[in-house]
DNA sequence: ATTGTATATTGCAATATTACGATATTTAAA
DNA sequence: TTTAAATATCGTAATATTGCAATATACAAT
């Protein structure tokens, strides 16, 4: 079908994959990576440096801001662009219960 | 054109967005935790707790094993998947990395 | 050898993602 | 108010993903 089936999954499991996919992609780790290094990043300057054409790029944050990881404002004629502290917390809260619950010291195959 | 664009990434980009995609679906979340809950675990017992087809969390764990993040062992006529513990600890620290490069403090939008 | 059980693979339909050219929108400056 | 610059959106093509029925494969027990 090609149509996720999130309604047998919990909201947790919904939760954590969706921000899990909006940061599974090349391109989106390298904007989010920028915009960490310069606490702030316009559109423009992502074109320039990473080889994907302006309405890719644009797509690509509007996918991030969708998730809500980064968030825009508004400065003139671009737009300045930073990580969302919350949603980034929270990421960071849920992705470290998922994987420290993996005990590591009894492998079993 | 629907055909990520690897090469102009640098291998860290790549790897981790390949890792992370691998378990940003709520089922492989699901089946991952179910593993580390029993630390080994059948497909049939996933079939009869997820409300996926048989062929559909096939599909799934094999996609795990691909990305490197289970293993699998014959056991008769079923079979033992594990955490891969390898795997697991370079996501550990990779995603370490990539989520604590981001100093909160001083938000600028 | 045949049967039953467990998992894998194949083939397919429906939907999602990635990328980009073309065009729209928005704002600042001339 | 025209022009230029920066982003966003639309439309489209190519490819990927999700899910499942049907079938194949592998093994254990009879």
């Amino acid at each position: 079908m090609g149509l996720t089936k999130s309604e047998i999954f919990t909201d947790e499991q919904n939760q954590l994959s969706t921000l899990l996919k909006a940061i599974a992609h090349p391109a989106r780790i390298a904007i989010l990576q920028r915009i960490m290094i310069s606490n702030t990043c316009i559109c423009g300057d992502l074109v320039g440096e990473l080889g994907l054409a302006q309405a890719t790029i644009s797509q690509h944050l509007r996918e991030l801001k969708t998730a809500g990881i980064i968030q825009g404002t508004v400065e003139g004629v671009s737009v300045c662009y930073c990580i969302n502290p919350k949603t980034w917390k929270s990421l960071e809260e849920q992705l470290g219960v998922f994987l420290r619950s993996y005990k590591g010291e009894t492998a079993c195959c």
